[in-house]
DNA sequence: CATGAATGAGTATTCATTCAT
DNA sequence: CATGAATGAATACTCATTCAT
């Protein structure tokens, strides 16, 4: 039997933290952290107990991993062409993106909101913090906003995101009656018909 | 004949089950539903942990009656003069006041929208739907847009808590960085400095 | 208002601790002592919980007395013509009705005979052996054998008594399949047609 | 590769849950099961607490394990030399037998009865039954009676066990005054000096 | 690396019993 | 006498975590 390198190892230590911390997410935004047991979490990732513990420290040590990897991959999908401007179709598709996506995760935007709540991804957010706001994105929606001329695309920024997370946490509340996709036009009208 | 009558009795656990509640709330606002005990919310109401046995069936119920009795007074500032009219001063004054509970209770938002999340959370929602989307302040603020010639009363109704619940969201979860007073700001121009 | 005699609140004590106790069987025999709250028992009494510690000290002195209850009235009903002679006759009615009861009520008579394995009942019956002993029953059947030439009617006596017992077992642990009917038949043949 | 093969675990539990049960019998017997706690049936079995709960999922399943364990060896002690037939001798000394074990160990039976009168028993009685009835002791003794001319076999097999019974329930209930020597002559006499 | 038996601190929950009214 | 709110000791049960193999 071939040895593995140290970098198959490596690979295959990734690889099954990914299986875990899906196996955790699911059950997590399903049942809930607390009802949830590492029992369960091993049992979905299709391994025993005790292995999760070669992987994370302990089962907080693996909530906070997937907060961490959910802020990390928070704007994953929020990547145009790559020539760093956001043309106004680039932004109407991510506006439409990102209300498709609500539309199909209730419960998982739910639990995300929910673990965002926690006192732990506090002290996350806080170090992710600098990133955040210098990332590409955010740079890249205030140039946008810059561009269009808007008064102050600095807090317009913000005010895209406070309207983002408003409708989700409409949405997530009241599926039913929220007219989201009347919303979801009047924000694009807003953001994107622009002459 | 009865020590007590009946209405003396039904006072005492109307009481009872306020002080519990509150207990409840403010430690599962501080140190969160999981890390807060039964034991310490007797102590902290005062009473002896059976007894609040006696008021609720076990924790989860005691988690409902939270939620069900926030949801129930979740507008009940929202009180104006009672004329049934919202001047621009008094819609300026309720954001200004939105705001400032805002920021004066962190923890006790971040628990509200935790608790919002609950599954349980969404059937009293529903139950409740009806009667929020009637309710005078919901008239009030359409019957405001109307009157102030928005184009689309009903949507903007709607926009309107989209911006506050966003603004929550994005304040609670980064209180240092969140531009909450000059969003409120413009939310206030955009809402009240009307002509 | 009449004040009441003496005789009149003692007869009231009596007839409350009856009720009590009647409760407190049905619901030992149906659900059993554990499952059985004192709160349950005052409820199907009509009475509060409190006022069953004004006949009772405790729940086990409740349990002791229906134990002393049931093992005083156990032979209630074998109550002949009172000359004080057990014809032939009455001996089979005696046993007819014996089957007959059990038949009835099972799990009452579950429930008896495992009130009968409490240590508590021990003590009791320990007390209350000499009386049966010496009962008139118990004396009445010895003198029944030795009037129809049973070789050793003391032994008899036991064996009457053991074999009751052991249809009781029987019958309550298999009510399907034990051939109740024709042992009792036996049974009468065997003490009842003696020539 | 795993730590353990399937087989080694399987005998472990195996072994575990035996010792469990044992524990658990030998506190209910004597002490009663309400008074024994999961921790003594833990710290009699030598383990954790915690580990009870990894064989059964409460303390009544482990009861009714115990009572399933008891039915299933009620008769394993009545195995003969194996030549299918019961001799007098046989039979004397399994009757012998079933008294010493009862005089020896009346808790036990007291609890062993008691046990049965639990209505899960009657499920697995239920279940058992057809088993027991058809079992090789049980048609042993029919035989028995057959070759030796009683005039009903079959009920006098019942009768031969309502004896039994009969006896432990009188004995357990009264040992010192019940003559259970001279029964037990008697009923050597009855089934076993034939001619 | 992987397994799952074993641990035990931590807690919710029950309910007999008390007692002020 | 009667009530039912209040107490708190007693315990079942959970489950994250450890560790021998």
């Amino acid at each position: 039997m071939a040895p593995k390198t140290k970098e198959q190892y490596a690979k295959i230590r990734e690889d099954r933290k990914e299986e875990i911390l899906n196996a955790a997410l699911e059950l997590f935004a399903r049942q809930g952290v607390n009802h949830t047991t590492m029992q369960d979490i091993a049992l979905k990732a299709g391994i025993s107990k005790g292995l999760i513990y070669n992987y994370f420290t302990n089962k907080e040590d693996l909530l906070n991993e997937l907060i961490k990897s959910f802020i990390n991959h928070l704007y994953d999908y929020f990547d145009p062409d790559g020539d760093g401007i956001l043309s106004t179709e680039e932004m109407e598709y991510f506006i439409e993106q990102q209300v498709e996506n609500l539309m199909k995760n209730i419960d998982y935007y739910k639990f995300l909101y929910m673990l965002l709540m926690q006192p732990s991804a506090q002290e996350m957010m806080e170090k992710l913090q600098l990133e955040v706001l210098t990332s590409k994105m955010w740079k890249m929606i205030g140039t946008y906003f810059q561009i269009h001329n808007f008064t102050d695309p600095e807090s317009e920024t913000w005010i895209f995101h406070t309207i983002l997370d408003g409708i989700a946490i409409n949405y997530v509340f009241n599926p039913d009656k929220y007219p989201i996709d009347k919303i979801k036009k009047l924000v694009i009208q807003k953001y994107c018909n622009l002459k």
